[in-house]
RNA sequence: GCCCCUGUAGCUCAACUGGCAGAGCAGCGGACUCUUAAUCCGAAGGUUGAAGGUUCGAUUCCUUCCGGGGGCACCA
């Protein structure tokens, strides 16, 4: 660290022992009857230009920056609401409250009490008549105009990020928005929200590699879930009929615009249902969503959403049926006639058809997309279609470009189950890492008996960059990973 | 893992083909009782991500390492 920045420090840290020693406590424990900045200008709207309210407030936030240093300083102040400019005047305050004030730093939070009034120039301010330290800042805040650009610093100091940019701050209160959303619409559907286990003696429900940790009393591997499902239908089963899970899952896989290793999931299930009633519940979901946030972007997500069948799709994006080409070798010869740009190296059948969906149908899906009924190699969830033999009941939904949901009419034969992961098995043992554990319990709750079950897992941090316009999962998660 | 870009003052950014590392804001000292990116005067602030190399001379060229961004691969 430069000298410079001790220099900065140092003339703070003696501020704040200045503070002390004049008996001002830097530290305070509470600062009650604190209104809200935005409440102060929504009650003087109308109070023209240099006139004073009688009103009087308590405010409190951060010291944002200050102009005149003399006689009369403006100060503005910032708090979650918004910003609101301070008056210090000599003649109000007194020489003893004026200079402590005019010592404080930027980046001090601070509470106020004063009189409403509007500047000549139109501003509403609050006169300060006295002004309390409620917290000493000891390092300097980001620039007052430019804010925080540098993305490192944004990302591994959020606070800072909050604290000097705006838009981060409305950025986060808006995922809240839609989470709020997701959780009221869900609740008033008659959804019941749980929670089931983090950790996990076997993991299941996706295809994905988990992080693995270990339980120290028990003497036991257990693994970070990658999915809520097998556990939500073990409640179908039980009888709860409506069930929800809005939480955190964790895939031990690369880092990218749209991929973080913990990243947060909403799975719901209902009893009675299939994909169809799933997709209906969905689009009405999300539409909700972007009418309780405001949502003014380019994506229209009233419903109902343009539905497309998988095969239908990929025949529309590169002329090429798979179903047509129902083996490896057939199929890598109709892309490689398409020419195609697409590695077909150690592929199977339904990797190919995978990697035709996501690079050449997913990136032109802008507009949301509801693609049905999926190769049953993909899906060692989903029930058989009802009439397209090989096929499943699975739909996936795409918005800008990008994988947000996906969903079933749950496998509830445990037989055909058993039969699934059978051949997950064998798929591991010819060295596929990202194959299903074989889940005995989970068989055994299907052979309890599960009721036909709708099912859909869809991905909130990818929901909150559509809502938001951000194009990096970073922008939208508080604390992204990054290396240490 | 591979490729490309990138790292300069607390923050935001400059620095020609290799020739003394500079500005604004913040901070410090001073002026100012309606400013709002306040203004004005003054002084200060740097191991140019790290370590090596080439050179009379490196922020600049080369190598390695570290961090960040983007892309590819992987990951639906």
């Amino acid at each position: 660290m430069g000298s410079e920045t001790s220099e900065l420090l140092a003339t703070r840290r003696a501020k704040l022992e200045r503070l002390r020693a004049e008996g001002v406590e830097p530290f305070p424990h509470a600062f009650p009857g604190v209104v809200p900045v935005a409440a102060v200008h929504e009650a003087h709207a109308d109070l023209p230009a240099g006139e004073d309210s009688d009103a009087r407030y308590r405010v409190a936030g951060r010291l944002h920056a200050r102009r005149g240093q003399g006689k009369m300083a403006f100060l503005d102040l910032d708090d979650r609401s918004g910003r609101l400019q301070l008056q210090a005047k000599l003649d109000v305050l007194g020489p003893e409250r004026m200079a402590r004030l005019l010592e404080l730093d930027l980046g001090d939070i601070v509470g106020v009490d004063g009189l409403a009034f509007r500047s000549k120039r139109g501003e509403l301010s609050l006169r300060a008549e006295d002004v309390t330290v409620l917290a000493k800042s000891l390092r300097p805040p980001p620039d007052k105009h430019h804010g925080l650009q540098d993305v490192e610093t944004r990302f591994r100091r959020r606070e800072l990020d909050l604290m000097a940019n705006e838009e981060a701050r409305e950025l986060f209160l808006t995922r809240a928005r839609v989470i709020t959303a997701v959780r009221r619409q869900l609740d008033e559907a008659g959804f019941v929200e749980v929670e089931t286990p983090v950790l996990q003696p076997l993991y299941g429900g996706a295809l994905a590699r988990p992080f693995t940790t270990h339980h120290n009393a028990l003497d036991r591997t257990l693994y970070l879930r990658i999915a809520t499902e097998l556990y939500l239908k073990r409640l179908i089963v039980g009888g709860l009929e409506r069930v929800y899970e809005l939480a955190k899952d964790f895939r031990n896989e690369g880092i990218s615009y749209k991929h973080n290793p913990e990243f947060t999931m909403l799975e719901w299930y209902e009893a009675y249902a299939d994909y169809n009633d799933a997709a209906a519940r969905l689009e009405a979901l999300v539409a909700g969503v972007a009418q309780a946030i405001g949502y003014e972007g380019e994506i229209d997500f009233t419903a109902p959403w343009r539905r497309v069948t998988l095969v239908a799709a990929i025949r529309e994006a590169t002329g090429i049926d798979v179903l047509e080409h129902r083996d490896r070798d057939a199929l890598v010869a109709a892309i490689r006639a398409a020419g195609l740009d697409l590695p077909v190296e150690d592929r199977s059948w339904p990797q190919l058809v995978d990697d035709l969906l996501s690079k050449h149908v997913e990136p032109e899906l802008v507009q949301p997309t509801i693609v049905m009924d999926y190769p049953v190699e993909l899906s060692p969830f989903a029930k058989a279609h009802r009439t397209q033999p090989g096929l499943v009941e699975r739909f996936e939904a795409f918005a800008g470009g990008m994988e947000i949901a996906n969903a079933f009419t749950e496998l509830n034969d445990p037989d055909v189950q058993r039969e699934r992961f059978e051949a997950q098995l064998r798929l591991a043992g010819a060295g596929d890492d990202e194959t299903q554990p074989y889940d005995e319990v989970f068989v055994e709750a299907l052979e309890q008996g599960m009721p036909p079950t709708g099912g859909l897992g869809l991905g909130i941090d990818r929901l909150t960059m559509l809502m938001t316009g951000r194009r990096s999962i970073r922008e939208v998660v508080l604390f992204p990973a990054m290396r240490d």
